[in-house]
DNA sequence: GATAATTAGTTACAAATGAAACTAAGTCAA
DNA sequence: TTGACTTAGTTTCATTTGTAACTAATTATC
């Protein structure tokens, strides 16, 4: 028996659910695009690296400025502080990063990559810049201009619309 | 390439980890992108009518065209068949969802929306539409296609990379 | 037609993630 | 001071998710 069913296909009335599709809908193409942006991502500083998101996010921001808190590294990387904090555990075990305590204050934490942190930060960030160009290739400059303006315009309507519960 | 940096600031040379910075990483801006857009169709299905992810794709899916097996439903939601499986029992507990066995092959199921299931989407779909115009509010009919189109690039640059791996 | 190889779907286990409770330290107000 | 309140960070527990192994049914091969 195969799956011919009497047809009552178009029976379904514009605005209808019948008519929905997934594929089509907005947030699925975002979802869609994230899994595999994040994906080939992650294959660099996972696979290669052995480290997960947290980590590797808290590693570029310790990249730059050199020693913060746990809750300065929440506020630049968009992490809470449980991920945050798992992330410092990981790191610290494998000696990529070193925490000591804020004389000021010794709630603080004062993290600082270590030597060897530095040296596997300056491994991974030409990889993933590489990969960042592989991603935008065939993306002329203003397009990836647009592409990053557009998704900021989107990205601000959600978060108020979070605000804005319906 | 136009992020060469002449001018030495501290310690940082061009080109190393120093002056790498996150927040204007590209994939980063695709995860929080990604993060907001999700978190906002998600208070929908989710808060409002108690379905993961999954179930309410699977919903979705399953509303356009009547019947098919969890099978096709991996191949038109791009969820894995673990993912089908566990949408399927969870919609089934609900009485969203019924699965009949094909008698062609038995390996094969049958599933399709109950009368609730179709009800349920019928209350959902306008929801989720309203939602999508309100992500994509302020945004010209050539930016959304603009918008679509260019992430649909970079995710086809993406899975291309998965295929050539470094 | 027996048996090996595939395919559909489920189950089981491990790792990742999130929310809430918790500990420790610091601040404020009397 | 002392007690209430806030803040920094950790731990715990429940849920989610991903991977791999599994069962059952079908197809291919000899």
């Amino acid at each position: 028996m195969s799956d011919v069913e009497t047809s009552e296909r178009s029976e379904t009335v514009p605005g209808d659910a019948g008519d929905f599709d997934l594929e089509s809908f907005f947030p699925y193409l975002v979802r869609v695009y994230y899994r595999s942006v994040s994906e080939s991502v992650t294959s660099i500083y996972a696979t290669l690296f052995g480290l997960s998101v947290s980590e590797w996010r808290a590693m570029a921001v310790l990249g730059t400025d050199q020693a913060m808190s746990a809750s300065e590294l929440v506020a630049r990387s968009s992490m809470d502080k449980v991920n945050v904090s798992r992330a410092v555990q990981g790191l610290r075990k494998g000696g990529l990063l070193k925490r000591d305590i804020d004389g000021d204050d010794r709630r603080r934490s004062v993290l600082r990559l270590t030597e060897k942190g530095r040296e596997t930060l300056r491994t991974l960030v030409p990889l993933v810049r590489k990969l960042e160009e592989e991603l935008l290739e065939g993306l002329s400059s203003d397009e990836r201009d647009t592409l990053i303006r557009l998704m900021e315009k989107v990205r601000k309507n959600a978060d108020a619309l979070r605000r804005t519960p319906h």
